[in-house]
DNA sequence: GACCTGGATGTTTACGTAAACATCGCGTAA
DNA sequence: TTACGCGATGTTTACGTAAACATCCAGGTC
């Protein structure tokens, strides 16, 4: 023991003093120390059979004590994959993203997969290609694309070849797998249900016009509406934040009686402008929110709204992802994940005309 | 053009029409094509000079009519490092973890480093050990711990070697690199904005008890409350989130004109439980939490909070393990991040008494 | 006792890249 | 004219692993 520092550096030759990189133990070290072949080291280190097991042990041993761990490099090589997904993203600001991104990286640890992130700070689309290109170049055997914006445009992004894609939120389902949640379903239950509780109609704050989510939230809203025969006021535009919901608060007539916010972060900053206004939620007028973040119960008060599965869209993800690895088919099509309404108490009863 | 299924299947023998695992277009690939050798190629992908305008252009063309991308298996391999930095995080259900990832992965973009995420779904010692394992195993030339919970425990972890370590939220500063917010000074100032403020001393709604964010926090609130020889309140508990707030907020007693909460998501629940109680923010009692989230500006009333600087985290996390990896040397020591103090609606001055 | 069987182990080779070294050819100085 | 220098390009080799193939030996069969 503790010869650690002359393990490998046996070559033939001089000028052997300089301290080259140092690497950890491979498996000639091992096999060296433990009196067998490195072929028997491999063996060992993948519990493929046909090993004895004394032989075994004393392997183990000399792994341990050369503190050798297998170089994946050499292994994804071999292979030629590397058990990673790249997940790109825009930001981890929103919280969808987040919770998908959690779900996905779960689902792939289960798989034996790791997850390798490609954050690209600003939308543009030269910075997309660029994430593309770096992923390309980078160790992975598939990708998920969680967008926000729909910049996947085939003219301009050059996905790498022989890698699988998934996308999440896009309109992309003619090129690509895609998974997304019901919005269209989500949004029309929360229209439908202020119009159950007697509301002549309902306002709608949007999110950000070049958001996909944003859009086919809006899409549902106006469709419920003209569904139901209703009129359709004017839309209200946030950017997702607390502070857009907030400062659309104040836009919102005295005559509005209910109001569908795209997200729960609006919803936050709109109770709070209708509070400084002094319109009293659900008696005077009733708001609904989207996703049922975990905060959104401690609103004042507790938010109604609809709670998107992003577990589920993340699990969907990995799934589709790794089956197109296994295949080596791209598949495409659109997965739709469904939204349930969570029922609080920001919403109630129409008031009485008067 | 067109024959690229061809490719890279000339070897001599039969049996070649398994379609053994399709690669993407190695160099020799690209150099038969070009009329070149590989290394020629190797030249022209990594930009090294030697090689005249007319050939350079001539391997390009060939690089995108095949669709060549490097294989960073072989150059990870090849060059003994990966280029890649490992993130080992316990969830991204908290605020904080969040923020600091999506520095770590900027700044990590920015040094051309990549990140792969290893989550450890449950926080039992085993998981860790078995995440610092797979880690060790994954493609990391360093490691970046962010931690909620104190299980570092270096009887149980084992880290691989030849990986540097750097950790955020602990208190293992004797044996890694930490870099930490000033939970102490930013809850002091909590404390002491209060005091300053008139209230004869401040109650505290503090995190889980095996957090060590939490701990410092409620170290300093006491510290600061006996130097200024106050009494000390009995300890309210939450786990961060907003209904532990809100169960919390239904606890404080009539007489407690001052609440320091340990995170603002309990702080919101705080608020939610006061307003139902009809007692007053800031007129009747105040409210300061700690992170500064975004939503924070529009809760009932905007939150006086302690701004944490996540951004300035992660990108010390990430230097000082990219410096390490320089170096091959494992520093030690605490490096901590300064906090302010963000004033808001939530407080306001004592009331008189009577 | 020669021969076969099959399990345990060793040897060869290839994965894609790039450093190190070798070669080639052209221009220039002696 | 010859030799030398140098820039452009080619050849060899090693990185660590694991599949494929080769070898060896003990035990059983006729």
């Amino acid at each position: 023991m503790e010869d650690r520092a002359g393990v490998g550096t046996s070559a033939s030759g001089a000028g052997a003093a300089a301290p080259r990189r140092r690497r950890g133990a491979s498996m000639a070290d091992v096999a060296r120390l433990a009196g067998v072949s490195s072929q028997t080291v491999s063996r060992v280190s993948n519990g493929s059979p046909g090993v004895v097991e004394e032989t075994r042990t004393r392997v183990l041993a000399a792994m341990r004590e050369l503190g050798y761990r297998p170089n994946s490099a050499a292994r994804a090589l071999k292979h030629g994959e590397f058990r990673t997904l790249g997940v790109i993203l825009f930001n981890l600001s929103t919280t969808g993203n987040v919770r998908t991104l959690e779900a996905i990286a779960d689902s792939a640890a289960r798989e034996g997969y790791a997850i390798t992130l490609m954050p690209v700070a600003v939308p543009t689309q030269t910075d997309v290609r660029g994430a593309f290109t770096r992923l390309g170049e980078l160790a992975v055997d598939g990708i998920i694309v969680i967008m926000e914006v729909h910049l996947l445009d085939a003219s301009t992004i050059s996905l790498p070849p022989h890698v699988q894609v998934v996308v999440v939120d896009s309109d992309a389902g003619d090129r690509y797998t895609v998974v997304d949640t019901d919005q269209r379903g989500g949004a029309r239950a929360a229209v439908e249900h202020l119009l159950g509780l007697g509301h002549r109609t309902v306002w709608h704050l949007a999110g950000p016009p070049d958001s996909f989510a944003a859009q086919r939230r809006t899409e549902a809203w106006l469709t419920a509406l003209r569904e139901a025969g209703r009129t359709v006021p004017p839309l209200l535009f946030g950017d997702w934040s607390a502070e857009s919901g907030y400062k659309a608060g104040k836009l919102v007539p005295d005559d509005c009686t209910a109001v569908f916010a795209a997200n729960d972060q609006m919803a936050l900053g709109l109770l709070r402008a209708l509070h400084e206004r002094g319109r009293r939620v659900p008696q005077d007028i009733s708001v609904v929110g989207f996703d049922d973040i975990p905060e959104s119960a401690s609103f004042i008060p507790p938010l109604t709204t609809v709670h998107q599965d992003f577990a589920e869209v993340g699990r969907r993800c990995v799934d589709g992802v790794l089956r197109q690895i296994r295949d080596q088919s791209a598949e495409r099509g659109t997965a739709l994940v469904p939204t349930r309404l969570v029922r609080r108490d920001s919403t109630g009863p129409a008031p009485s005309d008067g």
